[in-house]
DNA sequence: GCCAACGTTGGC
DNA sequence: GCCAACGTTGGC
């Protein structure tokens, strides 16, 4: 089992559009570092920190769970999409997606939390220039969180 | 809107 | 391969 967090601007798609929706194909990842996450090493059944970022409060805001793993992501065929990419094929896709599934809404960690926490100094999120989209959080990060902030 | 910290592009 | 210019992310 292995943890996660992923980034989402709630102007785009939210916490609340997911427990809506159940299920979402996580698309428009278009960074190199994170889709080599999604293509190698994300598995069926991790759990996954919902965050919001680019917005008034930036905070995990939930949990969601691996329910399809590495498929070509269909936004980069969609020349109406905004995330369309002219140069990738279906033979052979640049960009990766999974499926995620709704598990639960947290009360929003915020973000300047998990910066105050010293527990959490070492987790990627609060690191200096953390700007990927797709991060691994170690099992002790993801206890930590939970068992104290939930 | 500002700007630090990256990432990408493309000429050489 | 180097690196300047440009683009993006994302907190504040």
């Amino acid at each position: 089992m292995q943890y996660w967090l992923f980034k989402t601007e709630p102007d785009e798609f939210s916490i609340d559009d997911l427990q809506r929706k159940q299920e979402e194909i996580w698309d428009g990842i278009r960074n190199y570092q994170a889709r080599n996450f999604l293509r190698d090493q994300v598995a069926l059944g991790d759990l996954v920190f919902i965050y919001h970022s680019s917005c008034k409060e930036p905070g995990i805001v939930g949990i969601a769970k691996v329910i399809k793993t590495a498929f070509p992501d269909p936004s980069q065929f969609n020349d109406q999409s905004k995330y369309f990419d002219a140069k990738s094929t279906p033979d052979n896709p640049r960009w990766i997606s999974v499926t995620l599934e709704f598990v639960e809404k947290l009360p929003i960690i915020a973000l300047s939390t998990l910066k105050s926490d010293k527990q959490l100094e070492s987790m990627y999120l609060v690191q200096k220039g953390s700007r990927l989209s797709i991060q691994p959080v170690i099992e002790d990060e993801w206890k930590y969180i939970i068992e104290t902030y939930s």
